[in-house]
RNA sequence: GGUGCCAUAGCUCAGUCGGUAGAGCAACGGACUGAAAAUCCGUGUGUCCCUGGUUCAAUUCCAGGUGGCACCA
């Protein structure tokens, strides 16, 4: 029987994780976690982590496993997830992944360009010069540097500048010459299951998931993280809210309010994301017997 | 009961000296390869409260009605 990597993929607060867990139960099997945010130990109410008992249920991977003070990407989360289910699929067949982290899913399941990864004093300087000088100069440079992608980068966002010159500067080469596309294949085959719902129903999930957040304490979390709101993965919706509400810019109610429009404009951006992807299989959270069945033929066909 | 003010997008409101209207937020769509829950781009979705009057033409002016708010009784 072949390998095969199960992807519960999906919108935020659709119900992967409820779900995922009665379809490793059913396979016996365990999890690997693919969320950007629930990887972090030191963040748990506000990225919404399966509770303790849930996880020691199923063994799950890439929970809380990381720190908000190591750096982290994409490009790592390939590596190590792929190390980890050479590790499982020794003993045995069916692996199963969830989340939403759009990027990471398609790292791991394609592969991204071999680049190395940024130095963070370049980085800290670009940004510094990108302040001070404005975003002109920087495209000049890039421009000299790599004319290609100057081309094709969209030029209003910093980010894709900033990364495009960190990685000329660092190796002498165009970034370009480095976007080659790779599309790995993997040594399994991969099943990618997409959960989805009506709008209506969607957004109330999230907007009451938001309220019990905050009766489980989510105020306090940020509070506590506010001294090391600088960090990169503090960048999340429902913890830069409070830390504006904490600088006294918006009321805490108002907080909550914006915590629950963003995470719904998130969902839509991860929908945006998963709609061009031909490969996934829609459902919607209830339909678990017809999921495991789809699953179930698929296994059978690529067993013969 | 009387007087005044208000009624325009899902919400808060602007505006049209009469030629069927526009901001913010929300909503919706798109891009995306080492910061990705990040970052960036695009889209106005409307019985202008109702009925009548004046007018070539009314969301706009006038009258009445309805609803809301305030004050006076």
């Amino acid at each position: 029987m072949p390998k095969t990597l199960i992807i519960l993929l999906g919108p935020t607060g659709v119900g992967k994780t409820d779900l995922s867990i009665d379809i490793a139960s059913y396979f016996q099997t365990e999890i690997i976690s693919c969320d950007s945010r629930q990887i972090y130990r030191e963040m748990n109410i506000g990225t919404a982590v399966p509770d303790t008992k849930t996880l020691k249920t199923i063994p799950h991977h890439f929970i809380r496993s990381h720190s908000i003070h190591d750096y982290y990407n994409a490009s790592k989360f390939e590596t190590e997830a792929l190390e980890r289910l050479e590790q499982l699929f020794r003993q045995r067949d069916i692996v199963i992944m969830t989340g939403g982290s759009m990027l990471y899913i398609d790292a791991l399941c394609k592969g991204l360009d071999d680049l190395p990864n940024v130095d963070q004093q370049l980085r800290q300087s670009l940004m510094k010069r990108m302040e001070t000088e404005g975003i002109a100069n920087l495209l000049n440079e890039l421009r000299e540097l790599d004319p290609d992608y100057y081309k094709v980068v969209d030029l209003k966002n910093p980010k894709r500048i900033l990364h495009a010159l960190e990685i000329c500067l660092m190796t002498g080469r165009p970034f370009s010459s480095f976007r080659t596309n790779p599309s790995r294949k993997r040594p399994f085959k991969i099943l990618k299951i997409g959960l989805n719902c009506d709008r209506a129903v969607l957004y109330n999930r999230i907007n009451q998931r938001v309220d019990k957040m905050f009766e489980e304490g989510l105020e306090e979390e940020v509070i506590n993280l506010y001294p090391l709101r600088h960090l990169n993965s503090l960048n999340t919706v429902g913890y830069r809210e409070i830390f504006d509400h904490i600088d006294g810019t918006i009321t805490l109610d108002e907080a909550r309010e914006k915590i629950k429009a963003n995470s719904r404009k998130y969902a839509r951006k991860q929908l945006t994301w998963f709609r061009r992807d031909p490969e996934i299989t829609w459902f919607t959270p209830g339909m678990k017997d017809e999921i495991i069945a789809t699953i179930n033929q698929h296994l059978n066909q690529e067993g013969q």
